[in-house]
RNA sequence: GGCCCCGUUGUGUAGUGGCCUAGCACGCCGCCCUCUCAAGGCGGUAGCGCGGGUUCGAAUCCCGUCGGGGCUACCA
């Protein structure tokens, strides 16, 4: 009466409380999933619960071996750590489902026997029928029931038709009402819940039982998910009931249904948008903590004020009822800017040591760097530092300082709008002055370029330094000027210039 | 069609009856700084879907309406 229930997250322990991340191991993870493992993360870390690592492959048709390996490469890149799960096991093994196919079929025959679920022998076809039926009449196009009540000889007669049963859970009769966490309490008539299949009629258990029967055997207390699934949870809640009743698990977990991640337009990021794989993200050179960091905005915030922040910050404030229930749509250009705050407050000598991978993707750096690429990287890396938005981008912005001289190449526009006759008179007249520079450093190099081009040959700064730039960066945008000089070293810097010279 | 969820600038959000002439961030635009590009600083742009109530007062409460989304399988 004064507030709302303080009760809807239940018992808060930290031996209570249990969240899981259960991933199809179809390859690389989505994005939407990121973000749902995330919040699973940092709700079980705030708390100082579990987080369990349930691998759902219970389709064999969209599973590849690949696809489990991807994950689990995925989660550790993410730095999201599971407690139970595969490769650390845990009280619950196996943590694969495939592998707890026989402990399905247990609990199949037992809601059977319970009564608590029951054969069905229609067909598809029988189905689909009275399917349509119902929908042109204006009522809920589920199961309408048929088989619910079946006496001896109708069995026998199926049976003897050759037809196989599917098995059903038995619905109750009542409304189900449940507190969402994000959403507040949401009922659903039993009229619009029908009974549904747990086991086809080939023998294959199905998500809809494996899926809570898992979460019911593994203890999990709190099931944060995807707004996809929330129409489904009503009869999920109703199988949590059914299992209780015949001694499995503790009845239902508390649910959360978290915003769906829109892409583009008004649809939801589906695997075949652009941007909707984690790998892309990987591969461009974005931060897990700058990724993360955005995903949390989805929904979530920090403060009002702020919104660049640490996952340990994140795990100390995270709660779940403070996320908003509104979809959220994917926004790279935010992402980006995100990633980039983070990448800016990295300690330099971190930021070489990431950039460094990209380089030797690039070819640029051997796998075994030399103690030179090493220290020319550690200079470099406050120069691109603010420069970058993904680590990716290091490689074209530092490319210039790494590849062999015989490589070097001049990016062709560049070269034609900045090196046409004046920009070349430029770049010999920095020469010039360049050879008699006494002391091959930053400070000195800029004041004999300065000297030279500025104040005798009275260039403007723009125009004094542009062909420069490109002649020893190869490119119209590089890191500051002098600074690159000096790491390229003298005979390097030099022998660009007279090669730009003499175009 | 049915059920459920959602509705503040372009995007993400703050806001829980007066502090709102609606705050913050990203984006976008302009200016400053400046060797390019960034970073940084300053300024600007743009919003409570709509209509009724309730109230002295509503983005905030109620009703309706419209719009968007999700689900509606022997997929997950």
């Amino acid at each position: 009466m004064t507030d709302a229930p303080v009760d809807v997250l239940g018992d808060l322990s930290p031996d209570k409380v249990r969240l899981r991340f259960a991933p199809s191991p179809t390859g690389s993870l989505h994005i939407g999933n990121v973000r749902t493992a995330l919040f699973n993360w940092a709700f079980a870390r705030h708390f100082g619960g579990a987080l369990v690592l349930r691998i759902e492959d219970t389709d064999q048709t969209r599973n590849t071996e690949a696809g489990l390996d991807s994950v689990l490469d995925s989660l550790r890149w993410l730095g999201i750590d599971w407690d139970e799960g595969p490769e650390v096991g845990g009280p619950f093994a196996p943590y694969v489902q495939s592998e707890r196919f026989n402990l399905y079929a247990d609990v199949a025959v037992k809601l059977r026997e319970a009564d608590k679920a029951y054969d069905c022998y229609c067909t598809q076809a029988e189905l689909e029928e009275r399917r349509a039926v119902a929908r042109s009449e204006g009522r809920t196009a589920g199961y309408d029931g048929h088989c619910r009540l079946l006496t001896a000889e109708q069995v026998d007669a199926y049976v003897a038709a050759g037809r196989a049963p599917a098995l059903r859970l038995r619905m109750p009769d009542e409304p189900i009402t449940f507190a969402d966490l994000v959403r507040g309490e949401i009922t659903f008539l039993a009229e619009h819940v029908p009974d549904y299949v747990l086991v086809r009629a080939n023998g294959h258990p199905l998500y809809t039982l494996v899926n809570p029967v898992d979460d019911a055997l593994m203890e999990v207390t709190h099931v944060l998910r995807g707004e996809d699934l929330l129409s489904s949870t009503p009869r999920q809640i109703a199988l949590y009931a059914a299992l209780a009743d015949i001694n499995i698990g503790n009845g239902a977990p508390r649910f959360g249904h978290l915003p769906i991640v829109m892409g583009e337009g008004n649809k939801r990021l589906s695997k075949r948008d652009k941007g909707s794989g984690l790998a892309e993200y990987i591969e461009r050179g974005f931060l897990p903590e700058g990724l993360l960091n955005y995903l949390a905005l989805l929904g979530w915030g920090i403060a009002e004020d702020r919104d660049v922040f640490s996952m340990d910050e994140m795990v100390a404030a995270f709660d779940i009822r403070r996320v908003n229930p509104s979809a959220a749509r994917f926004d790279l250009k935010k992402c980006e800017a995100i990633n980039a705050a983070h990448l800016r407050a990295l300690p330099v000598a971190d930021v070489a040591g990431r950039i460094l991978p990209y380089l030797q993707r690039a070819g640029l750096v051997g796998a075994a760097p030399t103690i030179q690429e090493r220290e020319l990287l550690a200079a470099a890396a406050p120069l691109v530092q603010e420069r970058m938005t993904t680590l990716g981008e290091a490689v074209d912005m530092l490319g210039f300082l790494f590849v062999p001289d015989e490589e070097f190449r001049i990016e062709p526009e560049d070269a034609a709008t900045l090196l046409d006759d004046a920009g070349v008179a430029v770049v010999q007249a920095s020469y010039d002055v360049l050879t008699t520079v006494a002391q091959w450093d930053t400070a000195s190099i800029e004041a004999a370029l300065r000297s030279r081009l500025v104040d005798d040959l009275e260039l403007k700064p723009r125009k004094a330094f542009g062909p420069v730039r490109v002649a020893v960066t190869g490119r119209r945008i590089s890191p500051p000027l002098f600074e690159s000089l000096e790491l390229l070293g003298r005979d390097r810097s030099l022998a660009r210039l007279v090669a730009a010279g003499s175009r």
